[in-house]
DNA sequence: CAACGTTTCAAACGTTCGTTTAACCTTCTA
DNA sequence: TAGAAGGTTAAACGAACGTTTGAAACGTTG
């Protein structure tokens, strides 16, 4: 067995160590993804012995999953507890339940690591991040597609899903192209918001054409 | 020099060998992105000599490009046709120019494997991808962004530069994550098209809220 | 101090990576 | 028939990969 082995299930207070790890793991996940991100060089970005990956996180899929979990864990968390409150507060509002669905990816608590670091993760091949993200984001999903179909009864279950995947990918995938700047989209996080917020609002406004 | 190596500018016939590779890369890429396939694994399955990959391509970067060019460059070109046609036929139209930009993705004469290559190699860090992206999308992206903006000059060029980055996302997310089924997206391409182009089209309807 | 469990370390494990060499085979031309 | 050119191959290159080992350093407790 593999020594002490931080929990993956709470966030302890865990030590410097497999912070730095951590940390470090994060930034070079973001720029490289996961098979771009070689485990000797989140050693060296951490400035800790190689083996002391093995020691926290068991391998390097282990550390990989610590990464997501600690930064997507709260984010969903948040997302149920804003649903919650826009079902009470104002009933049937697609706006609330987007609001409750994409705020705590851009609250200002939550670094921009946080961001960029949900969007690579989801960029990632299935067989990377495949059941980890089935883990993290099942009962979210539930959850909002549940909502969303309450507002809009007329659509199908299943068109309310498609188009919450259509909500992920604006949003991840603007986030991934925000720094290269293909778009060349200025991001300035507020505004960004606010457009993002305003184009999914309006995804769920009209009917599927056709019969 | 390496022989003879295939222009990365045209299609020209190319012999069996390199047809294969390229089959090959493309079926491996899209399953593991580019750092997650070996060169070996690309020569294991078109059952061919490692060698030849740097005879025909230089590098498996170059073999990466290839793939890519020999894919995207004709979905870009008939976007640019339908544009064209949009403009004239259907002036002031986003849900004409829309069309434009996606059903070229979704025509049937493209196979299943160009949809998910595109949204593979969009979700790809940009150390890898980025530069030959711009390169194959600087002049498309432009075009529509300013035939967007004839439909809504209320949005800035900005916005709609966004927004277009929202519509690439929605899709390019969407169609990566049908197979693992996270959002259990029933792939029917017909309906999922209608939908897509339904969400989009609605995200241009609505102004940017905010002072 | 002695003994213990925990944490860190240098070093090496075997494997696989992308790349390269040099020889071989075929095909066409002189 | 000799030779050049184009295409393919097995074999190996050095480097980097993820992982593992065994012992040294550490802090705590008896």
């Amino acid at each position: 067995m593999a020594g002490t082995m931080v929990s993956t299930t709470n966030a302890q207070p865990m030590c410097e160590t497999a912070g730095k790890i951590i940390e470090a793991a994060e930034n070079l996940l973001i720029v490289s993804g996961f098979s771009g991100m070689s485990a000797r060089a989140v050693a060296k970005a951490a400035k800790v012995n190689i083996a002391a990956m093995r020691y926290y996180f068991g391998s390097k899929q282990g550390l990989f999953e610590a990464v997501v979990r600690q930064r997507i864990a709260p984010v969903n968390a948040e997302r149920l507890a804003r649903l919650a409150v826009a079902e009470t507060e104002r009933p049937g509002s697609v706006d609330a339940v987007l609001d409750a669905f994409l705020l705590p990816v851009f609250a200002v608590q939550s670094e921009e690591n946080a961001r960029l670091l949900m969007a690579r993760v989801m960029a990632e091949p299935a067989e990377i991040a495949g059941p980890l993200l089935s883990n993290l984001f099942q009962e979210v999903i539930e959850a909002f597609v549940e909502a969303l179909h309450e507002c809009r009864p007329e659509h199908s279950r299943d068109a309310i899903a498609r188009r919450l995947s259509f909500v992920v990918g604006a949003m991840s995938f603007s986030l991934l192209n925000a720094k290269p700047r293909r778009f060349k989209t200025a991001l300035d996080d507020r505004s960004f918001y606010e457009e993002l917020r305003a184009f999914c609002a309006g995804g769920f406004e009209l009917a599927p054409k056709g019969p």
